[in-house]
DNA sequence: GATTTACTACGATTTTTATCGTAGATTTGT
DNA sequence: ACAAATCTACGATAAAAATCGTAGTAAATC
């Protein structure tokens, strides 16, 4: 039987990798590299060696085309975000997804057509019994 | 003038140690490392040590009480989570309020009681433009 | 009053994360 | 073919966070 750790959560520099590549699809250091650095400055190694640590760590694939390595994202966003709401809801809050839920509508407030859906969500959520 | 650096966000350690002054109200290092103990081994010295560090960070008071030191929490919880949530959500979700807390619902859903609250604080927002 | 216990102070170390420089190989441009 | 640009590999270092051990002192107990 092959090992196989728990893996673990991303950081926040693994995270911004992996929303672009979740956004953008499989893409190549230097593509990763540009886009992130439009941001924050950062050298071209840094990024290069951040996403072979995530590589070892399973956290993405990679194929070759040409001489280039093509990245794409090996865990799935909802699972990561999932796992990081979960655990940032309990450090954070206690564990009460009510107390973060109203504190987030009241400082980032949606406009009225998402209030509308929210809404509806919960009242769906009032009748099943599962979480669809 | 005072210098006055912008507050630095806790760290997860320092995190679990303000929620447990803000619930229980000033303690003393011992109380503080017996509390945590019972959920992770740790060692005494290692939470003074955290205790002295956040103290240099303005993120704890204390006064004397004989010979002990009783700390506070420094920095008030509701702005501590808003800061918290906010780089959360920004770096989890994009910022999007409105995918988080469904994602947070599904999860974790809150009782029916629960769910209606957050129903009447929906319909709360959606008429004051203004964030009660 | 001698010994054990309870605290603080604080340096040192370890662990984790982030960042970067250099070397070597391949491709591209001149 | 030579030079410049582009990549990967990978060790090294730096920076941040967490952990711990030792020393010293005051208090409590025997």
């Amino acid at each position: 039987m092959t090992k196989s750790k728990t893996q673990s959560s991303p950081t926040a520099s693994e995270l911004s990798i992996l929303q672009l590549l979740w956004k953008e699809g499989p893409l190549s250091v230097r593509d990763v590299h540009d886009a992130l650095a439009q941001n924050k400055p950062v050298v071209y190694t840094t990024v290069l060696k951040t996403m072979q640590v995530m590589l070892e760590r399973g956290m993405l694939n990679r194929e070759s085309e040409g001489r280039k390595h093509i990245y794409r994202a090996a865990i799935e966003q909802s699972k990561t975000q999932d796992k990081l709401l979960d655990t940032f809801l309990n450090k954070t809050f206690g564990g009460s997804a009510k107390k973060m839920v109203m504190r987030a509508l009241g400082k980032h407030t949606p406009d009225k057509e998402e209030l509308e859906e929210l809404k509806a969500y919960i009242e769906s959520l009032e009748n099943n019994q599962s979480n669809l």
